[in-house]
DNA sequence: TTCTAAATTAGAAACTATTCCTAATTCGGT
DNA sequence: ACCGAATTAGGAATAGTTTCTAATTTAGAA
């Protein structure tokens, strides 16, 4: 609690009860969360929650670069907290997405064939290694 | 005209004017549209056209290879004919999707960390070429 | 060419993630 | 404790996408 307070302060956001719980949640959960997946793991905790609080919450970690955004899926957002640059994997038969420990010879690039580069994104989409081993049992 | 319908024949889709139409839009307009662009450029064409159709025909194309995918924006799904395999620019400023010539060291590979390899789509995010010199007369 | 069954299309309605709006609440400094 | 500013909650609005169903079109058989 008080860990994540600091981090909130020591970039100078507010560090509101439903910042604090927010991050700390991203934190401890390296699923990519989208924002109901927040929402419905936080609303119990703290009953007054509401999604737009998460969505401007989420809003506000961005803009201070708290977290990061992907968009590996088609439907929805997802979150993660910052941390080492590194690419993501999707798997579409059980739907996680994995931190891969793969980067880009890109990385420390300022550009690309011209273009200035602030992000990159790099999603591998397949079959993870667990879906992989249950489908050997069943054929 | 008659190329597209070809295309399409030899996949085993029914070369429907629908269908052809947008295979050709497609073909000639490397702008990694969406849904909507490729609707309100082609309804003028096809009065009768309707986005439920856009969407079938992206849906089968896709199912047959025939077109991609883009999650690289965040609010809009994005498609594009299949040429080679490479990786994209998106402009934050300007708003264009730029094909890049660069490629990934695991486009070849089966997979990454034990998990099977489908699909790879590396984005970059930044300002682009274009709008970097526009920035230089202003600033 | 005409007929028929199956596939495709159009348009409206439904759905869902996200954004917008506004009033109530909370926060931090005084 | 008080005050102005920031934040929050919750509902309404929006936008992209999907679903549903009837009408149309297609391709093949007669």
């Amino acid at each position: 609690m008080e860990k994540y307070k600091q981090i909130l302060v020591d970039r100078g956001i507010k560090p509101t009860y439903q910042r604090i719980k927010i991050l700390e949640y991203l934190d401890k959960n390296h699923s990519h969360p989208t924002v109901d997946m927040i929402y419905g793991a936080l609303y119990k905790k703290v009953p007054t929650l509401s999604k737009t609080t998460v969505y401007n919450t989420l809003d506000i970690f961005r803009e201070y670069d708290l977290v990061d955004v992907l968009t590996i899926t088609e439907s929805e957002i997802r979150y993660e907290y910052v941390l080492q640059p590194h690419h993501h994997f999707f798997c579409k038969r059980c739907g996680k997405i994995l931190d891969l420990d793969v980067n880009c010879v890109y990385q420390e690039a300022m550009c690309v064939e011209g273009h200035k580069i602030e992000a990159i994104h790099g999603y591998f989409k397949g079959i993870c290694s667990e879906c992989l081993l249950k489908n050997e049992n069943v054929s």
